[in-house]
RNA sequence: GGCGAGGUAGCUCAGUUGGCUAGAGCAUUCGGUUCAUACCCGAAGGGUCAUGUGUUCGAAUCACAUCCUCGCUACCA
């Protein structure tokens, strides 16, 4: 069987706040996919980038006096930080910014516009008379038909109730006071209504390896009968219209950061002399996977695919949605305002990369939200890292009074156990089922620590010489392949053990040392945490 | 408000189509073992399965209602 095309995409993080440890907990999906596919010899091209444009940043920036620019240059920088700290293994983080993806995406558009998808419609919006603009939703104060509190147009602060178009028809502008009024504004619409029918053949055929909250919420939009989305606004922050009469209009913010993944994608393979299209057209023996947290589900299972289709280039569509829930930080939700919760960096400074990793998968908001604890992280970290897999590392390659792991026979139970582990671990990941993935491979080190004392090694030492070296180098051949297994998910230790090993690189099969093991140098992994 | 997901041991979670006394890991207590940064083995305690009603020989599981948390609700991203 020929290796696969596999593009990953990240959800690209809106640069207008650091990221938290939540982010993180839905992002790093992507980076475990993009390393098993990767050690399976498959064609991997993970890639993301942040999301420069919106109405918030220019909200931000207005504030602190600063240009949009400064903001998203700002946590774009800090973003990279974050990733290149926790090791993730993009192909390709840019960001939306880029004249590279400015010029790319106005292509795109143009080619939709001349397809007949996206259209013009003229419709009255809230115009501000005063600062002589249109205004979003967001930038119109209304009092708030439900609570009666005064309310910005996109969402109540208090009741959390969304206005709908009418409510929003005399309120006032959120800049300068004055009463809104009604005006005919020029606006471009994608017809989602057009791909209906195709979207919902594409859902009904791929949802089985969706995350249920994913096939969820997209078949509620369909069943709901999608409806046509505006894809301009009135901001001179973004992306130009590539159509006559729209210089004072930028897209939406959505439409330009979904195509990131085709962009970054195209770069990548101009780079590398690659043909982008292996990724993303039909018939190139490719998978596509979007990972992302449950508020991104439509923008890619529904906008991304009408986007798609809307080229009639043969394109093909999102295989797999891979949507997580929420991590909230001791039983709140993350926030940056209320001081909740711990930033990605500042999480990196305290906790060990591998073992935050580890804790993020084996804790992660799979099917639920789930709850991040400092002491849940120290005691995954002491308990399940170090106690078991660090100890399991310790006890073999640092046997007190020996310097060398002599070649041996290795046990054929464990050497069964090791050939079928991998089709196991491999499928669970296929099947988006990290924890239970981990678990798996938790279980043979578990395993691996119960034969080690049920051999007692300081007594064959002793008395055996012979069976303590098979024992010893059944640890041994065990650990060479935890070095495999684990690499997706802990790169750093499993990299660590190569080196003491003299393994070249990980690949995702079944392992056997050939030769005598020297164990001088060798450092334990992990460091205890205090509590 | 509407739609969806979730609520199971102190903590984190399993629990397929209803079926033995509701499970695992961590934590706690007791005993054994010593290569290692205390791993492993054995035992114990710990539950109104959110609440209520119903269906059934039998309900964590099905139905209805209620409460709580979270998401979406098409111009926040």
């Amino acid at each position: 069987m020929s290796n696969k095309n596999i593009l990953i995409g990240g959800a690209w993080p809106y640069a207008n706040s650091s990221l938290h440890l939540g982010h993180i907990a839905g992002l790093i999906s992507g980076d475990i996919l993009a390393r098993y596919h990767r050690l399976k010899g498959d064609n991997v091209m993970y890639v993301s980038g942040s999301d420069c444009h919106g109405t918030p940043i220019t909200e931000r920036a207005k504030k602190e006096g600063k240009s949009p620019r400064d903001i998203c240059s700002f946590y774009d920088n800090e973003f990279r930080q974050v990733f290149e700290k926790l090791q993730f293994s993009y192909d390709l983080f840019s960001k939306t910014d880029t004249e590279y993806h400015k010029e790319k995406v106005k292509e795109i558009f143009k080619k939709i516009y001349d397809n007949g998808y996206i259209y013009e419609k003229i419709e009255p919006q809230s115009f501000c008379e005063k600062c002589n603009k249109f205004l979003s939703d967001r930038e119109v104060l209304i009092t708030c038909p439900e609570c009666g509190e005064e309310s910005k147009g996109d969402q109540c602060d208090k009741c959390l109730h969304v206005p709908t178009a009418q409510e929003l028809i005399g309120g006032t502008c959120l800049e300068c006071g004055s009463k809104t009024v009604q005006k005919d504004n020029k606006i471009l619409y994608l017809a989602l209504s057009k791909f209906q029918k195709d979207i919902e053949k594409h859902t009904e055929t791929h949802k089985n390896l969706w995350r249920i909250n994913a096939r969820n919420e997209t078949e509620k939009y369909l069943k709901q009968g999608l409806i046509d989305r505006a894809v301009t606004r009135d901001l001179n922050w973004g992306i130009d219209i590539p159509i006559p009469g729209y210089d004072d209009k930028r897209m939406y913010v959505w439409i330009d950061a979904v195509l990131g993944y085709l962009t970054d994608t195209m770069k990548v393979c101009e780079e590398r002399g690659l043909d982008w299209q292996d990724f993303w057209k039909e018939g190139r023996n490719n998978k596509i996977y979007m990972c992302h947290a449950k508020d991104n589900i439509v923008f890619h299972s529904i906008i991304l695919n009408a986007l798609l289709l809307a080229l009639k280039e043969d394109f093909h569509l999102v295989d797999v949605i891979v949507s997580a829930e929420y991590l909230n930080y001791n039983e709140q939700k993350f926030s940056k305002s209320k001081k909740i919760g711990m930033t990605a960096l500042e999480a990196l400074e305290i906790y060990p990369v591998d073992s935050l990793r580890y804790h993020l998968v084996s804790n992660g908001p799979e099917k639920k939200d789930t709850n991040f604890s400092p002491e849940d992280f120290v005691n995954t970290h002491n308990g399940e890292v170090l106690n078991k897999f660090g100890n399991l590392v310790n006890r073999t390659l640092r046997f007190k009074g020996i310097t060398k792991i002599v070649k041996s026979e290795i046990d054929q139970n464990i050497k069964s156990k090791l050939e079928e582990i991998y089709d196991v671990v491999g499928d669970l990941i296929e099947r988006l089922e990290f924890r239970e993935a981990l678990q798996k491979i938790m279980e043979l080190v578990e395993m691996a620590n119960k034969y080690y004392d049920e051999r007692e090694p300081w007594k064959q030492i002793k008395e055996d010489e012979n069976e303590f070296n098979k024992t010893m180098f059944t640890c041994v051949n065990i650990i060479a392949n935890l070095s495999n297994l684990f690499e997706p998910i802990m790169p750093i230790s499993c990299s660590k053990i190569r080196e003491y090993l003299n393994l070249e690189k990980p690949e995702w099969k079944c392992i056997f040392i050939e030769n005598d093991i020297l164990t001088e140098g060798v450092e334990p992994l992990f460091e205890r945490l205090k509590n």
